[in-house]
RNA sequence: GGAGGGAUGGCUGAGCGGUCGAAAGCACUGGUCUUGAAAACCAGCAAGGGUUAACACUCUUCCAGGGUUCGAAUCCCUGUCCCUCCGCCA
């Protein structure tokens, strides 16, 4: 959610920043919302005051032993008054709250205009694809012998799910843990395991809810809970109506879990392979910091991602997403994209995003600012570190022999019982 | 699943239907003292919102949502979560 006194102090600059997002924002209607609100709040505070002074008197006169009857009667249909003064009020309260929730965070002033992701703009390119003697081929093709089994996911869930076969889920581990083991003894992050169910006002607060609640597997049942679509949202949240201290800062956690999503705009998008799957495995890294350092701390994460792709040799880029591209609570956003022969291009396997304290308002996330004494909004920042299934289809592209094997990268081979090749 | 107990400020923890936004302690901030620190003492210290140039005034909030009442942290109902005991069970 955006600063309401951001947005009333200069709602036409707010407005020209969101519309590089694609977002329209109408201030027409936003002033004609906060004039109205101005009035009906004066109004119903006015109200609330009389009554409380009023009861306030009723009380004094009661202990003084006097005849508070005359006092009673003077109250008359006041309470009756507040409370349609109230509704009025609170009506357009939520109108107004409905209003701002769905205003997505403004981008940041470096964020480049466009509205496709051929806008996006490349930073950076970090390794030399590979060279083969033959036909590379894609990690369809590479399993199908069967380890990549498609058929009895479809069988036993349907569309959109895999079941790995033996070396394949032990590489699949293997990509996880060393992950997990490079953010935690190499970037100082803290791993954390959360649950993989969570109510509505954890997707609320990152902000999942209330606009795409049609990507979420709704669990059914009378309470309203949802499956994880990534760890970040569990992760984030645990902070979620909380005031940490400024030296817990800055809060670092790696997490892996598994993601669910329904992918319901994606219809016939990625159909092939493992690419966009209802379930996949995701290493996450989250941090919570304060506003002053979120920008060096977003540089660290990206950096963070990309030694992943480094330490497993896979050529990628980066690319910052333009306005159009960039999610819903993000004020900027870097993909990294690794290579995939099979597919001759390159495939995002990570997603660093900075929010600023877009999600630290929605979920009152806070920390005491040794300044001022005060609580104060955090920053949150969040990064793929790495989507692991993605990241397992470009080891098996990228280290392809053309002999039905793939080579294990140098940092799995611990992971892997020291085997120098996998069998499909 | 059965039976009880609980939810109050950053934390612990009091709180008769009426100056209760809430005692006390801890933590924190400032001061005195000290070469410096600690201790001790003194003072301050909840959050969010509105009107205002500012001073100031005011509203809301004691898990959440309803209700009773002139007035609710306090009484009633519903829900959520936590704790204890019994049962069951990875």
């Amino acid at each position: 959610m955006l600063d309401i006194k951001i947005l009333r102090a200069d709602p036409q600059a707010c407005a020209k920043l969101l519309a590089v997002k694609g977002f329209t924002l109408d201030v027409d209607r936003f002033l004609e919302l906060e004039n109205l609100r101005r009035v009906l709040q004066q109004e119903t505070e006015h109200l609330q005051n009389e009554r409380n002074q009023k009861s306030k008197a009723i009380g004094q006169a009661k202990a003084k032993g006097e005849d508070i009857a005359p006092l009673v009667a003077e109250v008359g249909d006041l309470g009756e008054r507040l409370d349609q003064a109230k509704e009025r009020f609170n009506m357009l309260q939520d109108e107004l709250q409905g209003y701002l929730q769905a205003i997505p965070n403004t981008p940041d002033k470096s964020v480049p205009e466009g509205s496709t992701e051929d806008d996006n703009q490349e930073i950076r390119r970090w390794g030399n694809l590979p060279a083969f003697n033959f036909t590379p081929r894609d990690h369809v093709e590479l399993t199908e012998g069967g380890s990549m089994d498609f058929e009895a996911a479809a069988k036993i869930s349907g569309s959109r799910y895999v079941v790995l076969h033996g070396s394949l889920a032990r590489l699949q581990r293997a990509l996880t843990q060393f992950m997990l083991d490079t953010h935690v003894h190499k970037h100082g992050y803290q791993e954390v395991y959360v649950p993989y169910i969570v109510n509505a006002d954890s997707l609320y607060g990152t902000g999942q809810l209330p606009k795409f609640a049609d990507d979420q597997f709704r669990i059914a049942g009378e309470t309203e809970t949802y499956l994880i679509p990534t760890a970040e949202v569990p992760v984030t949240n645990i902070y979620r109506d909380s005031i940490v201290a400024a030296d817990e800062l800055p809060i670092k956690h790696v997490c892996h879990s598994p993601c669910f999503r329904s992918e319901a705009g994606a219809h016939g998008r990625d159909t092939r392979g493992m690419i966009r799957q209802h379930q996949f495995e995701k290493v996450e890294m989250v941090q919570l910091v304060q506003p002053e350092q979120s920008w060096q701390a977003f540089e660290e994460l990206t950096d963070h991602a990309e030694n992943i792709l480094k330490a497993l040799e896979l050529p990628f880029r980066s690319v910052v997403l333009c306005g159009g591209d960039l999610g819903f609570s993000a004020t900027k956003t870097i993909d990294l994209e690794v290579w995939l022969p099979g597919q001759d291009q390159y495939r995002e396997v990570s997603s660093c995003s900075h929010f600023a304290d877009f999600q630290a308002r929605r979920m009152q996330a806070r920390y005491r600012d040794p300044q001022t004494n005060k609580p104060a909004l955090l920053h949150t920042l969040n990064g793929s570190g790495l989507a692991v299934g993605r990241t397992m289809i470009a080891v098996l592209e990228n280290y392809q022999d053309g002999d039905g094997k793939v080579a294990v990268p140098d940092c799995l081979k611990p992971y892997m019982g020291g085997s120098s090749h996998i069998e499909l």
